[in-house]
DNA sequence: GTCTATAGGCTGATAGAC
DNA sequence: GTCTATCAGCCTATAGAC
């Protein structure tokens, strides 16, 4: 895929995929039209059934570019020892800052300088709510070890709780931050402040903070100024 | 509207707003055609013209339905004294805990027998991440007082926090309650548990207590077991 | 690989009969 | 208030020249 980027051939190939993400985050799906897409890519529309076979198929390519732009860096965290083994908790801390941090800064931060990230952000993260029958699959294969990594970290930092309560804790943090990426839209809104994302990446480590201590899990982000 | 609600001669009106509901939560505004939401409805496609104005009117209408059937109700919650007074802090502890049952007995509890009550969640969480330009203002309109009311209590109960902090937490707060109704779906398919909406209460109520643990506000819920 | 031209179908809106 | 018929425009997909 590398070798297909670097080939000047290809060049309106990535130039429509970057145009579609544009595109399918501003107006969803069925919103967009090929038309457009390639308008924005300065291609031929018939260019979306030659190189992707279609107009669904150039969204699939558009989701797995995404992916392999934003999460799969994102996926680089360290394994984490066995439970029980010496340093084990302190390994699963660790695991757990960087999987915020990686999420936090790496998946939702976004100062808008780059245009196409800040569309690919609003694409996933609509992708997520409201998946499409054909890219569901692709979904679930690339967010699946995520959970199942914060799930094993925290079960090192609260041995305590049972497998009902990991999950519900789990899915409670993992949905706080797919929470404030998916609310950017009505904050904005409410607040009257269209520079808000400026402020996100403030806001949600706030909230992580109070959600954190009540985990009594205060350490994961000492504060400096407390 | 409540005598047209009940005037037979405004029946196919309703079933289109019904209709409406359903099909844009299913499809969203540009996937879902006029002549697939009249067929719905049993009713002809030219009325979305005469009722409606068009089909953005029909969705608005539909969001308006949507809030006067599900959110309004909610909003009857008592007056909060003012900050200082005598009693304050108690009566905003009530508010409180009015608040989080309003929505998660009235709101969000749905066992899956109205499919309406459950695509309108749909449609309104949707809405809210991506806002059409047309349906902003409504949004905002409804939704503003909840997050007004929620941080006044807020504030009463944490006098401390700044006006960022209360926002970010009510936001948070906000977002947890939201995010466990759309979650569902999802939470669902991963337990492979058809039962679990049985659950839900427990579950939400198992986060909430752990955030108000952390916002220093425990006694929100106090719990017959701990 | 890239283009033009076009087919075939669907869209929302509307005029006008009843 | 409800219907049929229809319009003009947009859509995606495709055939075929280069």
């Amino acid at each position: 895929m590398n070798a297909q980027a670097a080939d000047p051939a290809h060049a309106s190939r990535q130039r429509l995929i970057e145009a579609a993400i544009l595109t399918f985050a501003e107006k969803g799906f069925d919103g967009a039209g090929i038309r457009e897409i390639a308008r924005r890519a300065k291609a031929n529309s018939a260019l979306v059934a030659y190189h992707f076979c279609g107009k669904e198929g150039l969204y699939l390519e558009a989701l797995k570019a995404i992916f392999s732009r934003k999460v799969s860096p994102v996926s680089q965290l360290a394994d984490l020892p066995s439970p029980g083994a010496p340093g084990a908790r302190e390994a699963a801390l660790q695991g757990f800052r960087n999987y915020i941090r990686a999420f936090v800064i790496e998946l939702m931060s976004c100062d808008g300088s780059d245009p196409v990230d800040e569309a690919a952000m609003i694409l996933m993260a609509r992708e997520m709510q409201s998946p499409r029958p054909a890219s569901s699959a692709l979904l679930v294969e690339h967010i699946q070890p995520y959970v199942t990594y914060l799930t094993a970290c925290l079960q090192a930092l609260r041995p305590d709780l049972d497998e009902e309560e990991l999950f519900a804790t789990g899915v409670s943090i993992q949905g706080l931050l797919i929470h404030f990426r998916n609310s950017l839209g009505i904050i904005r809104l409410i607040r009257s402040n269209p520079g808000y994302p400026e402020d996100l990446e403030k806001v949600i480590r706030h909230h992580i903070d109070f959600s954190l201590r009540g985990l009594g899990i205060p350490e994961a982000f000492p504060q400096p100024g407390n």
